[in-house]
This record gives structure tokens, C-alpha cells and sequence, in this order.
DNA sequence: CGATCGTTTGAGTTTGATCAAATGTGGTGG
DNA sequence: CCACCACATTTGATCAAACTCAAACGATCG
């Protein structure tokens, strides 16, 4: 049981250290915590929407979506974690989830019990600002999101969701060379962007006839990067992946060039 | 300087203690830290999008907005911090604004320096848990934003706007008796709902009609609680305020009736 | 008493939704 | 290997929600 945590834990380390370097026992003890490992299968949930949190949990491979259900029955997924993603998080803090939290794809994830987790954060005081610090970047991405879905098109709106997804993979080191795993349907497309599959499919295609992305095979291409920046009016700053650590120049072609 | 503070803070002591009884000297430490006030006008930015945040806030009493503006000029407000809400608490943990802060309307505020933030979860490290639950908290509310904005109508956005605005105010100790101040302008709301003004104006005539609402003179009445919730698909669990303490059965009443 | 800002109304247009059906595709079992 | 099934994608046609433009109306304030 040497290595059963894989690139999803380093995507974590790799996160938690944009703050500062971790320590070699936070590390270990975050390792320790999260010893548990569970495969879920696509379209399954990992916890419902009512339910008592019990775990907090680390993504480690395939795609998570969080996401509510209105009455009427229309879906919307309000987020798309992934690898190196932390989730439940919430429930070292709230009693009651009030979303869901499913696979997209067949996912592997990590996970600590409640009190792993507070023995964690009692012995690593600094771990807590971490943690701290990864919900407060989740309501930066979260803001981001009303913001496209409230006043950008569909097309825009689905190019912003692309370059999102392309600039997390690659902070988390995936998804190198312009294109990247992306296992959704149109479907849950559409459900992450307030929009109906038929619309959804029209502005694929309008995104495809303008060469800016592929969407073949649950991957996503990235054609012209420049491009798709462009039409999504995207930014990667609400995302806070490449903030410099003190005062060091921002390293130019970390997110321009292909 | 006996008195300094007011309403809003007594509305952040309650919030606060939702997770747990505040010891003395952990709000005398709040008191002391939030020492400076300050008024601002209405439509002045606190802080603006791209600066590096220098404090730390407590809303006292007025309206803020959280908002970002598009390349196209358009805006969109992600959030209305009400009395009692602190903000700029990711000052403490991010560098950048990735957005701007302004007053709704004049507002007055209590702000501490990231300094004596920091000292303060030093010296009452359970603050910390505090804070970061608020930022939890924000977090979901967030959620039921991009929900709003992307599955709902018009119709059905801004009754549930209306309706959390009411939950919100009523947990914090204000705006009871369904009637509360509410000075934004139809063009506000339009930037908080993603509508034009011109459906905004129509959607709330609307509203008037079916007679759930009257909205006249900065003040917003609910003249029919349950039809109001009805027509938004409200449901206040999102909001996290009437979490019981421990185990104890959920009083009736809360929300539910005028 | 203008000036300014906010609200309201009307007319026409656009974006995106809905409904319905056809076409593709991957997997399973015979 | 093929037939079949379930599911996803695509297309067409129609409809409705919400936007835009333009102008009028109403408050509030110096």
C-alpha cells in the first residue's frame, strides 16, 4: 500500500502549496487522514442532497459534479470538481448538505472521516487556513459562474466553461497540451450552463465551425486557444492558481500559449 | 465611544454563535479589532476589483454589492451582503480582489486591518473555524445564485430573491413583520437577476398583480408569504440560520408564517 | 424650474426553449 | 458477426421568454 493516492493527491499538495510550502508531517498527515480510497461509478451519487455529511473527501481521478434539483425537476450543476478538488469540505462545518454530489464519470476518490479530519486540523493549525483558503477560491469560482450564466450568451458561456475547466487542469497538472479529459454529455453540458441540450448541441456546433474546440470521444480540444479566451471573455485571476508567492514577476505563457 | 457598533454587529454575534456560544473575550476581541467605522455613500466602491485588499469588514448598516463588470460594459452583482455580513474576508487569504465592492446604498461599515484579523484568530484560534464557516456559508448561498440564475424564470428569480433577502434580514434581527428596507433600484436588481431593467420593471409588475409583493420607497413587503415562496421555489436550508444546536427538534414558526 | 435619475410603456427582434423525430454509437447477448 | 437496445447526438419546426430601442412619464433635488 505504498502509493494508493496518485496524481489527484498531488494536484492537492500542489493546490494547498500556492499558499506555502507544505510542511513534510502536514503532508504526511494529510496522506494519513485520507487513507481511505473509494471508486464510484458514473452517474452515481456520492452524498444526497438532505443527508449528514460523514467524510470529507479528495478527488483523485474521474469528474465529480455538484449540483440541486428544483421541484419542477430541471437539474443544475453548480460545480464541477476535479482532481485535487476537495469536497464535504462543508461538512466539517454544517450539519446538512443542501446539494448533491455525483460522479460524471467513473471517479476515484479519498477520503477522511469527520474526526480524522478535526484531529488533522488540531495538530496542523495552518492546515485549516488552507482549507480556509480552498473555500473561500471555490465562492471566487462559484461567482464566476453566476456571472456566466446571468449575463454571458450561450456561446460564451460555454466557451468561459472550457477555458475554466482547461486552466484548473492544468494548475492541477492535467490536461497539458490543449485538450483534456472531459467525460460529460451534452446533457450535463447543459445542466452546468443553465441551458437545454438542443441549445446546447447548436452552440457546440457553432463552436466547432468557428475551429476554436473538438468534442470527440469525452475529450475537448482546445483548437485555438487565443480564440476560445476570446469568445468566452475569460480571465484566469478568479481562479487564483498562478498567484505568485511573495512578490515574484507572474511567469508569462502559463496560460497563453498552446 | 461606548456604543460604536450597533445593530450589525449584534446581527454578527448571532450569526457567529449559530456554530457555538461566543466567550466573552472573543467578542470583546471582535469588538476591539472592528474598531474603525466608516460611512460610505451610495454607488462608492469600498474596494475595487484588481486591488490588494488591506481590511477586513463588518457591514454595520446600509446594502453592499459584490459585482463584476463584463469587457461589454454589462454588470452582474454575485452578492448583497447585508447587516452583520463581513466581507472582504478573503482579503485575509487571497491577494487580489477578483471583484469589486460598493454600497448600495450610504452605508456604514466596521473594518479591521488584515493585521489585527490575524491577531485576533491568533489569540481565539475557534474565530477562525468562525470565519472560515462563513465563507462556507457563502459559498452555498453562491449556489443557490448560479441556480437562480440558471434554471429559474424571471418570475420565479426574483420572488426567490426576495425571499432570501427576507430570511436573510429576519436571521440577522431585522426587517420584521414582512416588510423590509430594501434600497435597490430596478436597474440593481436587474444586475443581481441577470434581466434587462425593462424585464425587471415587467416581472415586478407582475408580482404586484398577484398582489405577493409591494416594492415602493426603498421598501420591499411581502404581502403573501407563501405565495412569494411558491412563485420563487424557496426553500431556506441553503442559508444555514436555523440550523438547531445540537440535536434539538426545528422550531415551527420561523419562516413560515408573517 | 430645469436637470437628473428612475420607472413605465410600446413595438419589434432575438435568443434560447420546446416538441418531435431521425440518426449515430457503444455495448450485450445470441 | 449481427441484431438489438439504450443512450447520446443531431436536425427541423415552432414557440415563448426576455432583450433592445425609443420615448414618455414621474419623482427628487439643487
Amino acid at each position: 500500500m505504498g502509493q494508493p493516492h496518485g496524481l489527484g493527491m498531488d494536484a492537492l499538495f500542489r493546490r494547498l502549496q500556492l499558499y506555502g510550502p507544505l510542511e513534510p508531517d502536514e503532508r504526511r498527515g494529510l496522506e494519513a487522514a485520507f487513507a481511505g480510497v473509494r471508486t464510484v461509478e458514473a452517474n452515481h451519487d456520492l452524498i444526497a442532497e438532505g443527508a449528514r455529511p460523514a467524510f470529507v473527501g479528495v478527488l483523485l481521478d474521474g469528474l465529480l459534479c455538484r449540483y440541486k434539483v428544483l421541484p419542477g425537476g430541471e437539474r443544475q450543476i453548480v460545480a464541477l470538481p476535479t482532481p485535487g478538488d476537495m469536497f464535504d469540505l462543508q461538512g466539517l462545518v454544517l450539519r446538512r448538505m443542501d446539494h448533491s454530489i455525483g460522479a460524471v464519470a467513473r471517479s476515484t476518490v479519498a477520503f477522511a472521516t469527520l474526526q480524522a479530519a478535526h484531529e488533522l486540523m488540531d495538530a496542523h493549525p495552518r492546515l485549516t487556513a488552507l482549507f480556509w483558503r480552498d473555500a473561500v477560491v471555490e465562492c471566487s469560482i462559484l461567482r464566476e459562474w453566476v456571472v456566466n450564466c446571468g449575463r454571458r450568451t450561450a456561446y460564451a458561456r460555454m466557451a468561459h466553461l472550457f477555458c475554466e475547466l482547461s486552466a484548473r487542469l492544468a494548475a492541477g497538472g492535467l490536461g497539458k497540451g490543449g485538450a483534456y479529459p472531459l467525460p460529460l454529455t451534452q446533457a450535463d453540458l447543459a445542466d452546468a450552463l443553465g441551458l437545454s441540450v438542443v441549445h446546447v448541441n447548436r452552440t457546440l456546433q457553432q463552436l466547432r465551425a468557428e475551429r476554436l474546440v473538438a468534442f470527440k470521444g469525452r475529450r475537448l480540444s482546445i483548437l485555438d486557444r487565443a480564440g476560445l479566451i476570446a469568445a468566452g471573455g475569460f480571465r484566469a485571476d478568479y481562479l487564483h492558481v498562478a498567484e505568485p508567492m511573495e512578490g515574484d514577476p507572474p511567469k508569462a505563457g502559463k496560460e497563453g500559449d498552446s
